[in-house]
DNA sequence: CTGTTAGCGCCTTCAT
DNA sequence: ATGAAGGCGCTAACAG
């Protein structure tokens, strides 16, 4: 376990000076004599000579890593997003570093901390909590957080930026197959709606029934405050709900899962009570959409129907966003335009215009939104359909 | 985005020198006055100073990052895992560098290249290959390399260390269970054995059957080396398998799946064939075992028997053994006696004695093994079980 | 008990 | 086209 090769070594190796050797590595070798140059390569490689991440972090100030909180990895979901965001980071040159924050916002603020300490300022931070407030410290100190999966709040710090699936759109898409499938009495399952996401959602739902001319019914909501969002039992919380409205002196017809776990207890719950997912023509059930398309869902019995977010562009989305944050930090934003990943829709955020000031001083808060996508598996009529559309 | 607080500040502000603060940052404070003692607290609270890891690891060159290697965070399995390493890592004052290798050797070699340059020198590896050949030039530079799910091999690097979950017991498990419904064609379902865990659990299901007097038959070990073994579309894999073993001339009534995705997908074939999963006694049907104990495990339809790796414990043991390789590395490894990880057995690896020597220096490599649990959530007789015993 | 000194490995003006 | 010098923030002897 002897000494690492350090630049030093190199540069004695090839007769040159440390500098000389750095000049190289950092791309500053525009006009440096061919022979010196090609000596000091093949020297760095027959060293084996690799610069120490952290001397060059120390020096610069520039962090290679970037900070990924979720609430819980073992979550498929968040298994799924954190494969995604350190694929798009390592094609960034990026290392990830992995923090489970239970949607703990204490927690939360630990782990930041420790990145913060890390010399991490870059963060995607995925737990859609309304308020920010316990991170705004580091982000006027200069952290760089892009949220996943919650749309900007008016109440979010200028520099934030915002990656995540148009959930109003997913939630009315949710929505509207069951209504297309002609089923009427349809709920909402969800545990407590304390993040912005699962608002939008609701908000979809909402929407989407009200288009249809259908009341929106307070028993079919099922969002008890109480249970809190925990990642890891999230469908036994779906379960549990589910055997509650299926109490109801008129029980739904219909779910919309907040998730796909919680849609996946549902159908456990539909099935306990000796019921057929989805219904048939010829036996009494449940339609279940879910929201996610993890990746077990295909694999559900039956295969789950749910609403796809694309998790590949928007890990890219949120790589990019940090990047571009990055460079604008060195100069005075001046926004050279919307950087738009693949297929996403823009929508910019909310505006922060200067009151009585001529001059525009907004600080758009960019935001990406991207587009979800119903993904039909199991569509079956619903079993008391007198009205299906064709 | 002012200049950071440094030791100096700190120093500055409560009238000491730096040294000292540091010295009571690092615990070296046993005789010092307490009027300087509680000033330096105070001051440091006052102007949220905190230490740079950054700085402190280029000065001491030990980091707090352990890299974290799998296959891929997507997969359930691998997700749980990493969340159980990641909460024993915190518990360590350890943050955790996560990298998907998707099983390939080049990606994970260039992987532990990007750790060892960013200064980790300790590796959580979760992909069992045969060989480690492509990752010895950094063990003999002092990588402190525990692999995951992978009992220790004889060309195994003498530091390495292992935890596992006994897979031998493991697949004698799975198939035992079967055997004891009754079952007496049971196959095997798995992609390419190209890891040792695998290897293992088919020894396992190999000897199960042996002993109850049952010969292995070839056609029913579906171990295609074709196939690769994708973590992603496992279940896939485990599909097709599934459908080839059904079209046997004579198909197996049970089934030891490799891992619990292979068994979701091959209950997705026998679902597909019109059969039902399990079998009973008025349905023909095929009983179906996992192997992981995955988080949707429980909800699946019907809920899958497993066997259950413990992989919180595991995490926690394989943290213990990176703390312990390091205590060890300041002295030559004078062996304090194997620690054990709480209700884990112990078995040590094949040992290494110097072939003529009179003197044992043989290094044995302490590898934990952990018992694994089989979970059964969905019993059924067997089918066509004539003998199936009390 | 506390301060002084000397780097860890690298980058970056500023001279030459 | 190259080199010398200084310092990023911290720790660890060793003096005082």
């Amino acid at each position: 376990m002897k000494r690492e090769v350090t630049i030093r070594d190199v540069a004695q190796a090839a007769r040159v000076s440390p500098s000389t050797v750095s000049n190289l590595l950092n791309g500053r070798d525009a006009r440096m004599r061919p022979g010196t140059r090609e000596r000091i390569t093949r020297t760095i490689h027959e060293l084996g000579y690799r610069p120490s991440r952290v001397a060059r972090q120390l020096r610069t100030g520039r962090a290679h890593v970037v900070g990924l909180v979720v609430p819980s990895v073992a979550n498929p979901f968040w298994g799924g997003f954190a494969r995604a965001v350190e694929s798009a980071a390592a094609a960034h040159g990026r290392q990830v570093l992995l923090c489970n924050s239970e949607r703990d916002p204490d927690r939360e603020r630990g782990y930041v901390e420790e990145l913060w300490a890390g010399g991490a300022r870059s963060v995607v931070l995925g737990t859609s909590l309304p308020s920010l407030e316990h991170l705004a410290s580091f982000v006027e100190r200069g952290l760089r957080l892009v949220a996943f999966d919650r749309e900007p709040q008016p109440a979010d710090p200028a520099s934030l930026r915002g990656v995540s699936v148009d959930n109003l759109c997913g939630g009315r898409l949710a929505t509207r197959h069951l209504l297309d499938l002609g089923h009427t009495r349809i709920a909402f399952l969800s545990g407590a709606i304390a993040t912005v996401s699962r608002q939008r959602r609701l908000a979809g739902y909402t929407e989407a029934l009200t288009d249809a001319g259908i009341a929106v019914r307070a028993e079919f909501v099922w969002a008890d405050e109480g249970v809190g969002y925990g990642d890891i039992d999230a469908a036994e919380l779906g379960r549990r709900g589910m055997e509650t409205l299926l109490a109801l002196p008129e029980p739904p017809t219909g779910v919309v899962a907040i998730n796909d776990m919680y849609a996946m207890g549902a159908c456990a719950a539909v099935r306990a009570a000796g019921l057929a997912v989805p219904g048939t023509p010829g036996e009494p059930g449940v339609s279940v959409v879910g929201f996610d398309d993890v990746m077990l869902a295909g694999l559900f019995h039956p295969p789950l129907t749910t609403v796809r977010q694309p998790l590949t562009e928007m890990a890219a989305a949120a790589l990019a966003a940090l990047d571009e944050m990055e460079r604008d930090g060195e100069q005075v934003a001046e926004g050279d335009g919307p950087h738009n990943a693949d297929g996403a829709h823009n929508g910019d955020g909310a505006h922060e215009g200067a009151a009585a000031s001529g001059v525009p001083v907004d600080v758009p808060r960019r935001s990406v939104l991207m587009t979800p996508e119903l993904v039909v598996r199991s569509s079956t009529v619903a079993l008391d359909s007198p009205r299906a559309r064709p």
